[in-house]
DNA sequence: TCGAAGACTTGGAAGAATTTTG
DNA sequence: CAAAATTCTTCCAAGTCTTCGA
């Protein structure tokens, strides 16, 4: 009996596309096992029965809830002080080897480790060294975070003096009493230096002889408008602007440009259809063609000289340790590039400036010079939050943010923190189904609701589902279905259909208790295809039902927990004694796939539109626990570097030192 | 109490780098 | 060897969930 089928002609509209190693099916027979059969491989494995819920004696340690307790925050925000600004550093000093210094000689008990030569030629440290340096870097943060290290970690700040202050402070302006742990609890860092952002280089305008055409004739644009302009010449064979929403909306956004910067020869532009962008598409083209031909000296030549530039913004130092920082490029200029049937995409995006970027930094550290021309909107020095700076860009007002590279130390303690979670689930999970199960028959109908859904997450890992407003692209969740995206069909088969994240598409027919389904005819009753399924429930009335059974669980939990408990019985179940390593492999990475499947995680193939296969990466990096994977290497002696590649290494350096038989 | 803002994780596309194939 | 295929990295959009503020 076939639970939930993937069948290859669901997975895209209009071809028929191979999934290549298996089309896997969830199939769920009791709550106690899930079962996913490959038909490709014409395998099906059982999770034991209650493998999924035995208990771990290797528990990692309790973290601190992160802001456990709502004091008033400190006031954080600093200024940019005419001293500080004496201490901008110089242009070309701004790099790791000067914040090392400053960092050692402001806090000499802060063992920062001295690299001056590796560093201070910055880019020239080599690939190998950075990566051990890196790794040892992470491991002793980690252990200084330790929950066990707290205490060794208070004294360690006390020795700032601005730590100090803060608590004063805190302690003075806010009525409630708040002891150090507390604050202590959610101060991410103590000490923070960093270089800032590197903004894209000014638009060059193209040579006079590019130049777009209206009704045939050349356009002699500025600069401003040539820009905006571009940015669509470039896309005009690509898909993104075959419809009508993308250059609609460029078209709006560019005409403004040009109110403020009409054409020099005053052509008066007002209609899309007699805008010819293929002349610039044409020398972008060419452009591109002169930088493949470069000979690959060139080519080494110009990467070494962007690492050069970049340098400076690549590392931040914290809390005394040297850290890479992620995004510190600032996303340059172009068309808003909004994904499925998004209202605003093709909008512009404009470029950003100094004036609109936050620097948080520490309040000793010097305050980076932008390197275009311009100040800081502000600068602050808030320790309870993990980000260098941000901004908030213009097509829907959300704020962007710098944070660290996925390796560092911060990163992977969140990251740890997410997986000991999810293990925290296995001793509540029993309880949670149980709970839910009484309620799918309850006489009230919120109840009924959430006993439903939560069905649907524990069974199908489907996301939360927050709301979504009208300028977004129409995309749902558990909570957001609407009754259109249900049908039923007999015997007891629910038939979803509708688009998640991203705008991929879930069509998934699985065979519920009868129960389940009456539930859902019930809940479709005298309603339209656009009312809501769920109508009386909510995520966080959702998640707050579920705090009442774990501290800190959520929706999400449930998605990263069923990945890794199935992933790991699926690994366990094989027996690998006298297979190669590829074989090996290829057993992990069948896995992984049909963790992929029964996450929906697609990727669409080149050339033929609208088709899709299933993409392993998202699952790996996100939702299996890094430890199942390292434990099952050691066991089954494979190299890790067969399963991740150097930046999963380095993301997941946390999880290196577990043993074979480490157990999610 | 509730909508908006804020902070962080999750996610696919595109481009770059590397490996395989012919 | 080149080019095709595959894998990895970068980019930045789109989620989740918490906190803020009226």
């Amino acid at each position: 009996m076939i639970f939930g089928a993937f069948e290859k002609q669901d997975l895209d509209l209009n071809f028929d596309v191979t999934v290549r190693s298996g089309v896997a099916s969830l199939v769920a027979r009791s709550h106690d096992s899930l079962r996913v059969d490959s038909e490709a491989t014409e395998s099906s494995v059982d999770l034991p029965p209650g493998s999924r819920t035995e208990l771990d004696s290797t528990g990692g340690s309790k973290q601190k809830r992160k802001r456990s307790i709502t004091p008033r925050k400190p006031d954080i925000e600093g200024s940019i002080a005419s001293d500080k600004l004496a201490m901008k550093m110089e242009e070309d000093s701004s790099d790791a080897g000067v914040l090392l210094q400053q960092m050692n000689e402001e806090h000499p008990k802060k063992r920062v480790k001295q690299e001056s030569d590796a560093i201070a030629e910055g880019f020239k440290v080599k690939k190998e060294e950075d990566r051990d340096d890196a790794f040892l870097i992470s491991v002793s943060t980690w252990d200084r975070k330790e929950g066990k290290l707290k205490k060794e970690d208070k004294e360690e700040s006390g020795e700032d003096p601005m730590m100090d202050v803060e608590l004063e402070d805190e302690d003075l302006t806010s009525g409630m009493e708040v002891d150090a742990d507390d604050i202590d609890a959610w101060m991410r860092w103590t000490t923070l230096a960093h270089g800032g952002v590197l903004f894209p280089p000014p638009y060059e305008p193209l040579p006079s002889a590019v130049k777009m055409l209206y009704n045939g004739q050349p356009v002699d644009l500025p600069p401003e408008s040539e820009e905006v302009a571009g940015f669509y010449a470039a896309l005009i064979y690509s898909d993104v602007v075959q419809d009508h929403i993308f250059p609609t909306n460029f078209f709006e956004d560019w005409l403004g440009v040009l109110q403020k910067y009409p054409p020099r020869d005053d052509t008066k532009i007002d209609n899309f259809d007699l805008c010819d962008f293929r002349p610039m598409f044409e020398h972008f083209e060419s452009e591109k063609a002169a930088k493949k031909a470069m000979s690959a000296d060139e080519k080494k030549e110009m990467k070494t000289a962007k690492e050069y530039l970049e340098a400076p913004y690549a590392i931040c130092i914290l809390d005394g340790m040297k850290e890479k920082v992620g995004n510190f490029r600032v996303e340059p200029p172009g068309l808003f590039r909004g994904r499925g049937n998004h209202p605003k995409k093709g909008k512009l995006k404009l470029r950003v400036r100094p004036e609109d970027i936050t620097i948080n930094i520490g309040e000793d550290s010097p305050i980076p010079v932008p390197n275009i021309p311009g100040q800081w909107k502000k600068v602050i020095h808030d320790h309870t939050v993990t980000w260098l700076a941000s901004w908030v860009e213009n097509i829907n007002g959300h704020n962007k943010y710098v944070f660290l590279a996925p390796g560092s130390s911060l990163k992977g303690q969140s990251d740890m923190n997410k997986f000991e979670k999810a293990r925290e689930l296995k001793s509540h999970i029993d309880t949670i189904r149980k709970g839910y199960e009484a309620d799918l028959d309850s006489k009230v109908t919120a109840d009924r609701m959430r006993a439903t859904a939560m069905y649907f997450i524990d069974k199908l890992s489907l996301r939360a589902g927050n709301e979504k407003g009208e300028d977004e692209a129409d995309t749902v969740g558990c909570c957001s279905l609407r009754c259109q995206h249900l049908t039923l069909e007999t015997p007891n088969i629910i038939l979803f259909d509708f688009l998640g994240q991203d705008s991929i598409r879930y069509f998934n027919r699985v065979q519920v208790s009868s129960q389940i389904y009456g539930n859902i005819r019930i809940f479709k009753e005298n309603k339209v295809d656009e009312d809501l399924l769920f109508d009386h429930i909510t995520t966080s009335g959702l998640n707050r039902y579920l705090g009442t059974y774990m501290a800190g669980l959520t929706v999400k939990v449930f998605r990263t927990y069923n990945a890794s408990i199935i992933f790991q019985g699926l690994l366990s179940e094989r027996n690998l004694d006298g297979r190669s390593v590829e074989e090996k492999v290829n057993t992990y990475n069948a896995a992984n796939r049909d963790i992929a499947i029964l996450f929906n995680h697609r990727r669409s193939v080149p050339g033929q539109a609208d088709s899709h296969e299933v993409a392993l990466g998202t699952s790996k990096m996100n939702y299996l626990d890094p430890r199942i994977t390292v434990a099952w290497c050691k066991a089954s002696d494979v190299p890790l570097e067969k399963i991740f590649s150097k930046s999963l290494i380095d993301k997941f350096s946390w999880a290196m030192s577990v043993d074979e038989e480490w157990q999610f």
